[in-house]
DNA sequence: CGCATTTGGTAACCTTGGTTACCGTTTTAT
DNA sequence: ATAAAACGGTAACCAAGGTTACCAAATGCG
């Protein structure tokens, strides 16, 4: 196997914690089906049969959907080492949820799920850390699913940053503390636009719950902060 | 094993396709620990060290969390052969999410996720059908979570119901079609309030997008409900 | 059949937050 | 060092949708 593409599986969490001995014997039972894609070539199709879940070995692919109303929007972009399909693949599901196709050139490695899961006679401690590297992949997939849909559940701006605050809070044990997210990435992730964001802890400094200059962040109120979330 | 449990656990998805006879095999090579609880008693506590995930074999158990201002909210009720913990307990995280507590009498199942990966040298076909199981479980909860994000993340609520609809078109086949659910759990679903829901329905009435009677839907302008779900 | 309850439409009013545009400050690149 | 880009605060304006309250139609029930 070209020892470019050994290097993206290294750095693969499917492969996690594995030697490049371990996963040379791995892929002798998993039997990979490996394609290499020109530019803008569909790597997979939306609504197509799904039998495998892929890997990419080299290259950027994008992840995109097609909305209700027809125009595709770009989801993601993968790079070497990143799964995709994998969800779908584990679940009932025997379709592809998405549509990826090649950036520029582009290699991907496929994988049958059922591999994955049944033992080969030879290496099973390999095998075992596969099947649970791939049960974290999925969980972690789902937890991270999870905390989105409890901020975007939070009807009111106030009541998002609050709870963004409060977690920082927990997370660091200080009530004063610098924030990991530029101001239009924290707004991305609460799912309200920047200005808006400005506005809100601007008003929650004047009342006093809080200060804050750039990314530092002092909680000066913790009872309304609490209260405030939710 | 008392007999009223086997029949939470034939229930289980994790033990989906395994009859009374592998189950029994298989519970001896997992060393389940088993545990009564009375009314109101905490079966977890959010926060605590996790290092089994459970199945809730009799009785209904609250799964609840806390909120940042401190209240406690229910997430869901648990029946009989439900699981609750797993996915935290397959992914790095070591610590409870959420507190769960009796509703009544009830009794549960704890399992440890190492277990569950690693193969007992009797009975492996049954070992992969359980692997093949929470793979599934776990798979299948992430796609509900995808779902849940799309429409949380439509900001108008012009669009939702657009994407509502649609999804319900193509579902159907049919461009007139009974919507399933009742205009307050539409509503709900969709995170918007009643009249809120109800307004712009009646609004797309008048912009001859749409017809519709109670529960009774007609689809009369397509291009427009696509171009208006985002 | 008639009363009570549920369901859904409607309207007035008002809060929230998006949009746009501008400006000062900080960081980065050349 | 200096120009350019990124970042973040601010304000005016306005559209979307929440709230409340009321009413009519449908449904359930004794």
């Amino acid at each position: 196997m070209n020892f470019k593409w050994m290097e993206s599986l290294k750095r693969c969490r499917l492969f996690h914690s594995l030697g490049q001995e371990e996963i040379n014997c791995l892929l002798e039972c998993l039997h990979p089906r490996i394609k290499s894609y020109q530019k803008n070539e569909c790597i997979t199709i939306a609504g197509s049969e799904l039998t495998e879940f892929g890997i990419l070995l080299s290259g950027e692919a994008a992840v995109t959907k097609e909305n209700a109303a027809g125009s595709r929007i770009i989801l993601t972009v993968l790079g070497p080492g990143e799964l995709f399909g994998e969800i779908a693949a584990f679940s009932g599901n025997s379709c592809w949820p998405a549509t990826v196709f090649a950036q520029g050139k582009c290699t991907a490695l496929f994988l049958k799920p059922e591999k994955i899961i049944g033992y080969c006679d030879n290496s099973c401690e390999n095998h075992k850390m596969l099947i649970q590297n791939m049960l974290r992949i999925i969980s972690e997939k789902a937890l991270l699913l999870n905390r989105k849909v409890e901020y975007l559940a939070i009807k009111s701006l106030r009541g998002k940053i609050c709870t963004y605050l409060l977690e920082q809070h927990q997370r660091t044990g200080m009530t004063t503390f610098m924030l990991p997210l530029k101001r239009w990435e924290l707004a991305d992730l609460l799912n309200v636009s920047r200005p808006s964001l400005s506005r809100e802890m601007c008003k929650m400094r004047d009342e006093g719950i809080i200060d804050f200059h750039r990314s530092s962040i002092k909680i000066k109120n913790m009872e309304a902060l609490k209260r405030n979330a939710e």
